[in-house]
DNA sequence: TAAAATCGGACTAAAATAGTCCATTATCGA
DNA sequence: TCGATAATGGACTATTTTAGTCCGATTTTA
């Protein structure tokens, strides 16, 4: 658990893709043939994208979308602010919120320390390192069973 | 967002209360009273912890829970862990599932590196400074409005 | 002006989360 | 031994979030 949405990975794949192609300018419907993932989703979550800053749109015959910025500075922080909003790890730590529980909560401010560990780990992976990481380090097989290594615990 | 669920911060709260009574044995109405989260749902979320293991069990009267090991001793990491089940990033890095995006997603093992991380912090922070770095650190007030003191971004 | 795109938003469906309830079992104390 | 106390296991409902689809409007190009 302690994930990110299945959409948000989408948009990870998406992004992924534009990255591959820097110059050029991607319709909704090629990234979605591209990536296997079906255009109303593809277009929603390019105009979510869009939205946030991430990708720069052009309308009109041979528009689309193309990478607001280089690949190795967009982090996986930014994917996942622009899709699902600031990170932080529990309700009360997100700035605006108020705990009913606070009085009594003997938790708190610890969280606080764990959530700019994880960001700080998002932000130093950036879309690029997310794209190269990617196929050239397999998975290794035993008898046609995929068996994933466990990095640590 | 990123975040773990309501329930994993109840138990948090609740792991935190017996934190504080080490030796006595409370009952789960007594943490409910205490905590001032329903009774049906501190029963819910005890009986999940006992079953993982983090707190022990005693029927009858004068029956409760009690933390199975010291607050040291418990992470951060094992807290979500027995509530929400163990730590993945994205559902493909989870260890037995299958992505059918897989031949085409371009997106992989650095996830794999954000876990590592994430694990990593979750694992360093105990129950023990979850609890003390609540009510010792105070919010700062100004004329009666609590202000949350930003730590980092 | 027709075609190719994005844009904005509404909408439905599906899944995960939250929360409640009850019958059962174990333990203690009188 | 009986009755009270408390955990146990599981079913169940409600709520919220997430996922996914669709459509009319707008912009741009050829």
């Amino acid at each position: 658990m302690l994930r990110i949405t299945r959409l948000t990975d989408y948009g990870t794949v998406l992004l992924a893709h534009l990255a591959g192609n820097p110059r050029a300018v991607c319709s909704a419907a090629e990234v979605a043939a591209a990536t296997r993932i079906s255009l109303p989703t593809v277009s929603k979550l390019l105009k979510s994208l869009a939205h946030t800053g991430l990708v720069t749109s052009t309308r009109g015959t041979n528009g689309g979308y193309q990478l607001a910025r280089r690949p190795d500075e967009i982090s996986a922080a930014d994917i996942i602010d622009a899709l699902e909003g600031p990170v932080s790890i529990t309700q009360c730590s997100a700035s605006d919120h108020h705990c009913d529980l606070e009085s009594n909560c003997s938790v708190g401010s610890a969280w606080q320390r764990i959530n700019v560990a994880i960001r700080r780990a998002l932000d130093e992976i950036s879309l690029a390192e997310l794209r190269r990481a990617s196929s050239p380090v397999p998975r290794f097989r035993f008898s046609g069973l995929p068996i994933t290594v466990e990095k640590e615990t």
